[in-house]
DNA sequence: CCCGCATTTGCACGCGCTTGCAGTGTCGAA
DNA sequence: TTCGACACTGCAAGCGCGTGCAAATGCGGG
């Protein structure tokens, strides 16, 4: 049955008539062995396929290369664009992605994260999503480093990486306004994490400053039906917006679609669109939506980086490093707003 | 600086006041443990905040409860699609998802792969993508299991699940003829995967069996700028396709942008277009596609089954299990073709 | 009271690996 | 020649856990 599938080092020792010892420390980056041993374990091991056991070795060392990508909706563009790049990321830095789904909400979650402790993961990403920030204490707690991707818990000890979600919002407006538009509306979801609230605040104050009110409409999650929802709200009124700024590509995708085939509105002559985070379809000729790109390789290589530096000194004093990244939302200009 | 960060059953077990063997026989299902030991050992572990040492446990028992998911083109939606699927399931049946990401060709790809083999990963789920057959050699040399989806290497071991690709094509021939249309056309990529590959050979032969002649133009990836390309090779010529099916749904939006926006035709007035997939785009207003549905949880609920069962017996005889799975894709209806 | 049986329990070993420590060999300087 | 410095190497302990085996315990019948 169990009949010994994986050849061990004690077996590569043996036929490299070595220590087992020696053959540890040739896979052991930095540890001193001659160029003659090592040869003869290298060869040894190529002859007989041996793996080293990162199990084996992650239970001595204490640390076991794992990393856990916490993260919900890993279908959305935007989501699995930056899971591409993390994994990516994580692989050329020597270690491995643990995926953990947190779709459904029916404790599933807390039950996937727990093993994921099990395993030892030496850090947790979490890309945006839930607000479950028992979570995170959780991961803390287990020695785990954590890095929070647009979040924004106010929390000691994790990495955030965020974008500047207030002035781009506030850029828009100046587009907006630029284009000769003057009734402003935001569409927003109810999910309310704190980089969609961002934008809002962050819309509706430069558009206030300016004098213009904006119109808000908050409705489901991030996807493009809510989109087309918010549109057939925001679009039967008596008096109809000439511009929209979408908290999110699929709202404005949604929004779009329902302007044009149900309104029958001309995108942007009667009606100006802009949305948030470059998806792929932003650029697709039918949307052709002008919106800020989130800088997905940015975030991914600051989260690596950040998880390869040694760790920074735990000590218990009140400076814990409480680090966190602001990055830059690049305006990407298309046709969904006039003039460029 | 190493400061003992997790509790061992060693602990667990002196706060109970019982022997190491029975906190770890509380763990492991279908121990025999009287109840009263059972409750002395969970309360403790719960007061310490224990978490079984998955690394070690995977030591013993030579299994390590992680499956990996080798895939490239995470950030496709049909792909991304059936990793938050496939995850869910797996997470559901206790086991860890770890994800290899194949997108760079270079050399990373075994570097991970290896990576995965060094946490004695039980097994593989290949979500189609690159032809490398050699990886899958390695799999299954290194004792996992694998799954391959969307593939067709006639290797013996795996289980593979397929689509009933070359029907489907036969279905989408009836439609067009149905619609009026007998200028037909295939737009593929150059990948030349089996599946898109009986797709191509499946819509040929059922239009030839109609005496009906089909133009076929392969070009890049299966991506959406590909399908643009392929609209303007095929929509410059002298005689026009009045119907052309593409191999993925991708390909199907970047063609039909490039024919509505590039050469002014009408959807499905002029031109009628199938697709593959069902990706969520597939159904957005703007396209509106009729296309094939990949059935995406029965193949993640049939892979995650069948790596839930008993090793099947691992005999040497020539019977071994070619297990091969073929299921139905539905033909979702929708504006692209006409009268439905 | 004793004995056979079934259920629990503890002991001790080993999974495959890293690593501190002591031992071997080599070499140049004194 | 002697000696310290140095580069390797092997030994053995131990990481946290599962599990076979034997001892212990409980129980009912004789």
């Amino acid at each position: 049955m169990s009949e010994k599938l994986f050849v061990s080092a004690q077996e590569v020792a043996e036929r490299a008539g070595v220590s087992r010892s020696a053959v540890s420390r040739t896979f052991t980056p930095g540890a001193s062995v001659s160029t003659e041993t090592r040869r003869k374990v290298l060869e040894a091991a190529e002859a007989l396929g041996y793996h080293v056991n990162e199990l084996a070795r992650g239970l001595m060392r204490n640390e076991s290369g794992i990393v856990c990508l916490i993260v919900s909706d890993v279908a959305t563009p935007y989501r699995s664009a930056l899971l591409r790049e993390l994994t990516l990321l994580l692989q050329n830095a020597g270690k491995v992605a643990m995926l953990i789904n947190t779709d459904r909400s029916d404790g599933s979650v807390d039950r996937a994260l727990r093993q994921a402790i099990r395993y030892r993961a030496d850090a947790s990403i979490m890309l945006s999503g839930m607000p479950d920030k028992s979570i995170a204490q959780l991961c803390l707690r287990s020695g785990q480093r954590l890095v929070l991707i647009n979040r924004d818990d106010e929390q000691p000890g994790p990495l955030r990486i965020n974008l500047d979600d207030d002035e781009a919002a506030g850029r828009v407006v100046t587009a907006f306004v630029r284009a000769g538009c003057r009734k402003l509306a935001f569409a927003n979801s109810e999910a309310g994490t704190p980089s969609l609230m961002a934008r809002e605040r962050g819309f509706v104050a430069a558009a206030n400053a300016l004098g213009i009110k904006v119109s808000v409409e908050r409705h489901g999650w991030t996807g493009y039906e809510a989109g087309k929802v918010l549109a057939q709200r925001m679009l039967t009124r008596t008096e109809r917006p000439d511009a929209v700024f979408c908290a999110t590509d699929l709202l404005a995708c949604g929004f779009m679609d329902a302007a044009r085939h149900q309104f029958s509105m001309s995108v942007p002559d009667q009606l100006c669109i802009a949305g948030f985070d470059d998806i792929e379809q932003a650029s697709w000729s039918s949307y052709d939506l002008t919106t800020f790109a989130q800088p997905v390789s940015a975030i991914a290589s600051k989260a690596v980086e950040w998880l390869s530096q040694p760790q920074p000194q735990p000590q218990n004093d009140d400076t814990i490093c409480a680090q966190s990244i602001r990055l830059h939302a690049e305006l990407v200009w298309r046709g969904s707003i006039r003039g460029g």
